[in-house]
RNA sequence: GUGGAUGUAGCUCAGCAGGUAGAGCACCUGGUUGUGGUCCAGGAUGUCGCGGGUUCGAGCCCCGUCAUUCACCCCA
């Protein structure tokens, strides 16, 4: 037994499987990078009130999951919880909202929310995000929910549905909450989610549980609130959807648990996850600038989850892209072979060949047995009989077939066998 | 924070009226002292999560604890 072993809610990710998920990583971003999404990167820690203010202080993110720390300086930061904040702080810390509007951007990295873990649900994951900041258009909503399906849909992933709502703006948003707000109150509930109706009663919209669903059936709708201004701009956004070949659900009760959200919102649902089923969301914040201290600046984004798209995808069975695979494997023999091999070696590498060595001093039978595993089609033995003459063995492992080849001419003649 | 389940070899798991551990895979060695993958022969490995209790005796029963896991909650 080790004495220590990944926090609680973590896991490593390792060879061979690893692959897979950085292949899945580029596959979220790929749609961003041609689409006129520029990389950002932002530290993994932040001001606390950074979150508090942006996330929203009613938020279960917020008042339980961050991971806080006070610094020997005496700030008061937190691991971040989610990109958005993060992003859209940047992004007025640089000014680029004084050049050309959208600002559009995409990132990728750790996040950290501390939870009770269970399938899906880990206390540092990681996401591909994006945000166009600044541009108050339906067709941005439409492309960044187009993006991700082609995202999904790059990786084979099917079996997803696109749930979409507008939350309203703050004309008709407040009319609805209240509206709301009365309607819960006279519910039967639970103490929590009392409490819930006083501080975000939307939330309550989303609970899980048969016995509030089911008092939940009469409930006001927002869709039935929305001012002209919003609901116009939802049809928009939903024609466009459509128009790209976009399926979605129109769900009344898809809230999120982020209070910046405005109008649009919209979350991806995996049929095969278990409780943990969102596999990304997002929606437009028209106030959340505001909100920082910064200048109006309408803006739009999503997340997506690099961990559970790979779960997504475990569960339809698709087939995980793996590692790039060694094509040469060279066995020395003795010293000099050894000498002689490694040159071969760094000088396919540097041919773009992709080469790996028995290290480690192995007999030729273990050597051979690493050239099996390293999955190369080649591998490249010598001795010094083989030396001796100049030459060395080459070997197909996919037909046994060996033949002598020069020395010289080995990276050359591998190079153009691997065509 | 609240519930349920599970913890046995590197991995997946079996074990049972309570009589002090087993399979498959993986690994190692040899058959082939200059050749892998297949085949054959052989081999190593466990404080049965940890602590306590019951018992002549506990992997199995009881209590506690830790860890993992699933669900609520929340969300990627």
């Amino acid at each position: 037994m080790n004495t220590f072993s990944a926090p609680k809610g973590t896991y490593d990710l390792l060879p061979p499987e690893s692959a897979a998920f950085l292949a899945v990583r580029e596959a979220l971003a790929a749609p961003l990078k041609r689409s006129g999404y520029g990389y950002v990167e932002t530290p993994g820690f932040e001001d606390v009130k950074l979150f508090s203010r942006g996330v929203g202080e009613s938020t279960d993110i917020v008042t339980k999951e961050m991971y806080t720390l006070t610094t020997k300086g005496g700030d008061e930061l937190a691991l971040r919880p989610e990109g958005t904040a993060s992003v859209l702080r940047a992004a007025l810390e640089a000014n680029l909202h004084r050049g050309p509007l959208p600002v559009k951007l995409w990132y990728s990295g750790s996040y950290y929310r501390y939870e009770r873990p269970q399938a899906g649900r880990y206390r540092h994951f990681s996401q591909v995000g994006a945000e166009a900041l600044g541009a108050e258009d339906p067709a941005l909503d439409a492309e960044l929910i187009i993006l991700a399906v082609d995202a999904y849909r790059s990786l084979g992933l099917r079996d997803f549905r696109l749930l979409l709502n507008s939350l309203g703006d703050k004309e008709c948003r407040p009319v609805y909450r209240a509206a709301l707000q009365e309607y819960l109150r006279g519910l039967d509930l639970d103490e929590e989610t009392r409490a819930r109706i006083e501080i975000n009663p939307l939330r309550v919209l989303d609970d899980k549980r048969e016995q509030v669903q089911r008092q939940l059936a009469g409930a006001p709708r927002i869709s039935d609130h929305l001012c002209d201004a919003c609901r116009e701009y939802h049809d928009q956004v939903r024609e466009l959807l459509t128009a790209a070949d976009i399926t979605f659900e129109d769900d009344v009760k898809l809230v999120r648990g982020l209070d910046y959200y405005t109008r649009t919102t919209f979350e991806f649902v995996h049929g095969r996850l278990g409780s943990q089923s969102a596999v990304g969301g997002g929606g437009r914040y028209d106030g959340l600038s505001q909100m920082l201290g910064g200048p109006e600046l309408p803006s739009v984004g999503w997340a997506l989850g690099v961990d559970r798209t790979v779960l997504a995808l475990k569960a339809e069975g698709i087939e995980l892209p793996s590692a790039g695979r060694t094509d040469v494997f060279a066995v020395p023999l003795g010293e000099q072979a050894r000498r002689a091999l490694f040159g071969v070696v760094t000088e396919l590498r540097r041919q773009g060949v992709s080469a790996d060595f028995a290290f480690g001093g192995k007999g030729l039978k273990n050597a051979m047995k690493s050239a099996n595993r390293s999955g190369a089609r080649f591998a490249v033995i010598a001795g010094e009989r083989d030396l001796a003459d100049g030459e060395v063995q080459l070997k197909d492992l996919e037909s046994g077939e060996q033949t002598s080849v020069a020395l010289e001419t080995v990276a050359a003649t591998l190079r153009e066998r691997l065509l």
